[in-house]
RNA sequence: GGGCCGGUAGAUCAGUGGAAGAUCGCCUGCUUUGCAAGCAGGAAGUCCUGGGUUCAAAUCCCAGCCGGUCCA
C-alpha cells in the first residue's frame, strides 16, 4: 500500500522517510538531521541566526505570503471578524478554516474563491496563562493559509501541489535552504473532521501545517467528505520571529512597542542570550501547570549559571510587559469586532484580558494603560485593518469603561480583604488561608497575588488553587426547553409563507396527524423562529396555537387532538390575519430600533437576542452600561424618525457569500443562519439583516414605536421593551386612562401629578409621625396621672389602652394592655418608663395573637426573662429577650387577661 | 448558560430570632478664626420586593428584582 504522505515532491526531489528516534514519528527530509527537528527533540537552533535569507516585520511577512501564493493562481481574501459569529458552537475564531464551517466544507456553499489565500486573526484563549513566559504564546494571532475546496467534480489541487507551494515559498520566496525543512507525519482531527497531515519544521519549530481533510467523523466511523478541503496553516508571527531570530517571538512581533515599554521599565540592557536560553528551555517544555514553568526557571537559571532569584528579578518584568502586549492587541481586534466585555460568554474573554493586563501593568510600575498601548496598535495596524482605525473611539471607549470597572473592584477588594482578616483574626488565625483566598477570587475577583499586595497577614497560596476554583464550578445538565414536538421525523412538507406574504387562506393535504399536530403538504404559517412568535389560526376549524419547524417539516399544534382530521383529504387553512400583522410590525420595529441603538450608542451595539410577540416585542443589545433616559429618548425618537421617513424595505434572499462580501458580518445580528442562500432584509441606509421573519413592506406601517421600558439583563446586554402599531396605541391608551384616573382623583393636571402625590407622600410621613408623638404623649400622661391602684381605659387613636399603676415594693408597677395591637406597639413607650430608676413595666396586647412585654429599670433585681416565659406559657407559646427587657406571646388571644395578670402576680411575688 | 457572594441612613459597612447601629458626609450651635480642626446637639431608614415559618424576622426558608464575581 503506497504511502499516503509520499507526494511528488518527496518522490522526485531526493527526500528520505525516517522515523525519529526519540518521538517514533516519521518525517520526510532532503538532509540528514539527526531527529524530526522539532522540539522537543532539538531546541530551537534559528536564535541569532535565521535560516531565511532576510529579517522580515509582520507586516512584510504577511505580504510576502499573500503575493506568493497569489502569483500561484490563489485570491487573496479579506479576513473574517475574529469573533464567529456565524457558528453557534466556539465565540471565536480560532483557524483560518473556520469561516468555511460548516457551511463551505459541507459542501452546501461556494468558497469566495477557490482556490484563496488568506490572512485570518484567530484568538486562542486556552494558553493565556503562558502568554508571556514561554516566549512564542499569544492570544491573537494570524493565520496565514492557502486553501482549495476539491468538490465531487472540480478538483483543484491536493497534496502534492499543497507540498510543492509550501516546500517553494520556504526555499525561493525566504531563502530557506531545503535540506533545513523536515516535514512530519500526523494525524488531524477537529470539529468533526480528519485526515491526514504534514507538519512543516523549521529551526526546532513548528512553522506550517498542512492538513488534507477528507474524512467526516460520524458515530465512530469516518466516512470520506464529499468536498476534500486543503487546510493550511502557517503562523504570521511565528514565521517573523524564525525571519527575525530574535530571543523571543515577542521581540519580533512588537518591535518598537516593546522597545518602548523596555525603555520605560529601565529594561533595555538585558543580555540577550538570557532571553534566548529561557526561550530555548521554554520551547522544550508542554506547560501543563505552574509547576512546568518553575521547572524552566530553574533548568534556565542552571544553565546561564544564575540563582532563580537572579534569573527572575531579570525576566518578571519582561514577562509582563509581553503579557501587557499581547493582551493589548487581541483587545483591540476583539474590541473592533463588536465584542463588549462582560460577565458572560465572548464578552467575558474581552474583560479577562483586561483584567490580566492591569495586573502585569500593576507589576512593571509605569505610568500608561491599556488604552495608551492599543492607541498605538491601532497606528500600527491601520493601514492592515482598517476598520480597527474606523472604530478606534468606541474601542477606546469600552475599554475605558471598563478599566475603570476593574479599578473600583480592587478599590472595593481592599476593604474586602481588611474584613476577611478582622474576621479570621477574631477567629484566631494567624494566616489567610486556602478557604479564604479561594472565597475572594471567585466571589469577589481577586486574584492570590492582589490579596497578598493588600493582606496585612500572610498569604497561604496553595499549589492546587485553581483546581480547587475550579471545583466549585462543577457543572450542572442543563434543563430541557419545553416546546411542542413530534416523535421520530415528521414526513417532509412545503413551507411557501415566503412565496406570498399576503395568503390568508389556502387549501392544504393533511399529511400526518399525531396528537395535538399535524403536518400538511404545504403551509403559508410562519413558524416560530428568528425571535418571531408562530401564526395562529385555523385548520379545518381547529385552533392553531403554535407552528415549528421540526427538520424539513412544518408542523402545526392545535388546543385539542383533532378528531376528524384525515390524512390524504383537502383542509382549509386560515391565519389570523390581525396577529400576524402584529408580529410583523414588531419585528420591523425591532430592525428599526437596533439600528437607532447603534446610532446613539456605538458601533459595538448588537443584537443579542430577541423575541417579537403579539402584545410586545424585546430586544437584547450589547452595551457596557444601562441606558439612561436621555439615551432611550433618543432611540425612540430616531426609530420613529425612521418611520415616518416611509423607507420601502428590501427582502430578498442571496447567495451567503454574496451576502456576507456585500453586507459584511453585521448581517448575522440573530446569531448563524443556515444555508447557501440568506434571506436579506434591508431597510437602506438603516439597518440590513439575515433574517426570516416577516415584514412590512415600507416602515411607516410599523406605526408608532414607543419603548416601555429598559432592564440590564446581564452586565454588558441591555434589554429594550416596546410595543408598535396597533399594540403601541393600545399601551398609549391604557397608560392614559390610569393617568386620567390619578389625575381626577388629584384634581390637578397631567403635569403636575408627581409633584402632588410627593406632597401627599410627605404629608402622610408627617401625619404618621405626628400621631406617634401624641399616641405615645398620651399614654405617658395618663399613666403618670393614673391613681395609683385604680384602672383608666382611654382612647388611643382607633384603639383602646387600659392602664393601672401600682406600688410593688420599692419600685412603680407599670400595667398596660392594647386592645387591638402589638406588645411592639408599646416597646418605645416601656423603654421611656425604664429609663429613669425604680421602675416594672408589664404590658400585655391583643392581636391576631396575644403578646406581654416585660422590662425593668437597670436598679430594680427581676428577671424579667423568666416572668415573660411564664405568661407567654399562659397564652401557649414562648418568649425570649435579656433579663431587663423580655417579649413573649403565644396564639391563645382570651387569655391576654390572665397573662397579664399572671406576670403581675409574679411580679408582686419576686419584688414583694 | 451555570456556580458563588451581596442588597440595612446620602456614602462605606457592622448587626446569627427578641430595643435598628457605627464611621464619614449633612444640618444647628459653640469653640477656634491656617490644614480633610475641636466640642455639643440634630436630621436622616420601605433593613431590595413578595410569600412562608414563628408568640416574635433585618436575621431562618422559598420565589423574584437589582448589583458584584468566577467558570464554560
Amino acid at each position: 500500500m503506497p504511502n499516503e504522505y509520499e507526494v511528488e515532491l518527496f518522490r522526485t526531489a531526493g527526500f528520505q522517510r525516517k522515523t525519529c528516534p526519540s518521538c517514533k514519528t516519521p518525517y520526510w527530509t532532503q538532509g540528514d538531521p539527526p531527529t524530526c527537528g522539532e522540539t522537543p527533540c532539538k531546541e530551537y537552533d534559528f536564535l541569532g541566526h535565521s535560516p531565511m535569507k532576510r529579517p522580515l516585520p509582520l507586516r512584510a511577512m504577511r505580504e510576502e505570503f499573500l503575493s506568493f501564493f497569489e502569483s500561484k493562481g490563489h485570491t487573496r481574501i479579506k479576513r473574517y471578524p475574529i469573533v464567529a459569529r456565524w457558528r453557534d458552537d466556539v465565540f471565536f475564531t480560532q483557524a483560518s478554516v473556520y469561516p468555511f464551517q460548516p457551511y463551505v466544507i459541507d459542501g452546501v456553499v461556494d468558497p469566495p474563491a477557490n482556490p484563496l489565500c488568506i490572512s485570518q486573526p484567530c484568538a486562542r484563549f486556552n494558553d493565556v496563562d503562558n502568554v508571556g513566559r514561554s516566549g512564542e504564546h499569544f492570544t491573537m494571532f494570524e493565520m496565514l493559509a492557502h486553501h482549495a475546496f476539491n468538490r465531487k467534480n472540480k478538483e483543484i489541487y491536493w497534496t502534492d501541489r499543497t507540498v510543492e507551494l509550501c516546500h517553494e515559498f520556504f526555499t525561493d520566496r525566504l531563502g530557506v535552504e531545503g535540506k533545513l525543512l523536515t516535514y512530519k507525519e500526523s494525524l488531524w482531527e477537529g470539529g468533526g473532521n480528519s485526515g491526514p497531515c504534514l507538519e512543516v519544521i523549521l529551526g526546532g519549530a513548528e512553522v506550517a501545517t498542512l492538513v488534507f481533510m477528507q474524512y467526516k467523523d460520524a458515530n465512530g466511523n469516518r466516512i470520506p467528505m464529499e468536498t476534500r478541503v486543503v487546510d493550511t496553516g502557517y503562523g504570521l508571527e511565528r514565521l517573523t520571529w524564525v525571519s527575525q531570530a530574535t530571543p523571543s517571538a515577542y521581540e519580533a512581533v512588537f518591535g518598537d512597542m516593546l522597545t518602548y515599554i523596555k525603555r520605560a521599565i529601565g529594561a533595555m540592557k538585558i543580555d540577550d542570550r538570557v532571553l534566548g536560553e529561557y526561550s530555548k528551555v521554554a520551547g522544550m517544555t508542554k506547560i501543563d501547570s505552574f509547576a512546568d514553568v518553575r521547572a524552566i526557571r530553574q533548568q534556565t537559571a542552571q544553565r546561564l549559571g544564575l540563582s532563580v532569584e537572579e534569573l527572575m528579578s531579570i525576566v518578571l518584568p519582561l514577562e509582563s510587559a509581553y503579557a501587557v502586549l499581547d493582551h493589548a492587541r487581541t483587545l483591540m481586534m476583539v474590541l473592533a469586532d463588536g465584542v463588549v466585555p462582560s460577565n458572560s460568554r465572548e464578552g467575558y474573554f474581552a474583560r479577562l484580558l483586561v483584567r490580566r493586563g492591569m495586573r502585569a501593568f500593576r507589576t512593571l510600575d509605569i505610568d500608561m494603560k491599556l488604552t495608551d498601548l492599543v492607541t498605538l496598535f491601532v497606528q500600527m495596524y491601520m493601514e492592515d485593518f482598517p476598520e480597527v482605525f474606523a472604530n478606534r473611539t468606541d474601542i477606546l471607549r469600552l475599554l475605558d469603561v471598563e478599566q475603570r470597572r476593574y479599578e473600583e473592584t480592587l478599590r472595593k477588594g481592599r476593604d474586602t480583604v481588611r474584613r476577611v482578616e478582622v474576621e479570621l483574626k477574631g477567629r484566631g488565625a494567624a494566616q489567610i488561608d486556602a478557604d479564604a483566598l479561594v472565597e475572594l477570587y471567585d466571589s469577589h475577583g481577586l486574584p492570590p497575588e492582589i490579596v497578598k499586595e493588600f493582606a496585612e497577614m500572610p498569604v497561604d497560596v496553595p499549589d492546587d488553587f485553581f483546581t480547587r476554583v475550579a471545583s466549585r464550578h462543577a457543572l450542572v445538565a442543563p434543563k430541557e426547553a419545553k416546546v411542542h414536538a413530534w416523535s421520530g421525523t415528521p414526513p417532509p412538507s412545503k413551507l411557501r409563507v415566503y412565496e406570498d406574504m399576503k395568503k390568508q387562506k389556502f387549501f392544504a393535504k393533511v399529511l400526518a396527524v399525531e396528537g395535538t399536530g399535524v403536518v400538511l403538504d404545504q403551509t403559508f404559517f410562519y413558524p416560530e423562529g428568528g425571535g418571531q412568535e408562530a401564526d395562529h389560526g385555523t385548520i379545518r376549524g381547529y385552533d392553531v396555537i403554535d407552528v415549528q419547524q421540526i427538520g424539513e417539516s412544518v408542523v402545526h399544534f392545535f388546543t385539542v387532538t383533532p378528531s376528524n382530521l384525515v390524512v390524504g383529504k383537502r383542509v382549509k387553512c386560515e391565519i389570523d390575519w390581525d396577529r400576524r400583522q402584529r408580529l410583523k410590525r414588531h419585528h420591523t420595529a425591532t430592525h428599526i430600533t437596533l439600528g437607532a441603538a447603534r446610532k446613539v450608542l456605538g458601533n459595538h451595539v448588537w443584537q443579542s437576542g430577541a423575541h417579537k410577540g403579539e402584545d410586545e416585542a424585546r430586544l437584547d443589545i450589547t452595551h457596557f452600561d444601562a441606558l439612561t433616559a436621555d439615551e432611550v429618548r433618543k432611540i425612540e425618537r430616531l426609530a420613529n424618525d425612521i418611520v415616518l421617513s416611509d423607507r420601502k424595505i428590501i427582502t430578498k434572499f442571496v447567495p451567503r457569500e454574496l451576502a456576507e462580501r456585500k453586507y459584511g458580518f453585521r448581517l448575522y445580528q440573530g446569531g448563524s443562519v443556515p444555508g447557501a442562500k440568506l434571506r436579506v432584509v434591508e431597510i437602506p441606509d438603516w439597518d440590513i439583516e439575515a433574517c426570516g421573519g416577516t415584514h412590512c413592506a415600507r416602515t411607516s406601517e410599523a406605526g408608532l414605536i414607543k419603548i416601555l421600558r429598559t432592564t440590564r439583563i446581564q452586565d454588558g446586554v441591555d434589554r429594550l421593551e416596546y410595543v408598535a402599531g396597533a399594540a403601541a396605541l393600545e399601551h398609549v391608551q391604557r397608560e392614559s386612562e390610569s393617568l386620567a384616573a390619578v389625575r381626577e382623583r388629584l384634581g390637578v393636571p397631567a403635569n403636575q401629578v408627581a409633584e402632588a402625590v410627593g406632597q401627599l407622600q410627605e404629608e402622610v410621613r408627617e401625619l404618621r409621625k405626628r400621631a406617634e408623638i401624641s399616641d405615645r404623649r398620651t399614654l405617658e400622661t395618663a399613666l403618670k396621672e393614673g391613681a395609683e391602684a385604680s384602672t383608666k381605659v382611654l382612647p388611643l387613636g382607633d384603639r383602646t389602652v387600659e392602664v393601672h399603676v401600682s406600688r410593688v415594693g420599692a419600685a412603680r408597677l407599670w400595667q398596660g394592655t392594647v386592645n387591638p395591637g402589638n406588645a411592639g406597639d408599646l416597646k418605645r413607650l416601656a423603654a421611656t418608663i425604664i429609663q429613669e430608676g425604680g421602675n416594672v413595666v408589664a404590658f400585655a396586647a391583643r392581636n391576631g395573637s396575644g403578646s406581654v412585654l416585660i422590662a425593668r429599670s437597670v436598679d430594680v433585681a427581676l428577671d424579667c426573662l423568666a416572668i415573660a416565659r411564664t405568661a407567654a406559657a399562659e397564652l401557649g407559646g414562648g418568649g425570649g429577650g435579656a433579663a431587663d427587657f423580655a417579649q413573649g406571646g403565644g396564639p391563645n388571644v382570651d387569655r391576654v387577661g390572665e397573662a397579664l395578670a399572671t406576670a403581675v402576680s409574679n411580679i408582686r411575688d419576686a419584688l414583694g
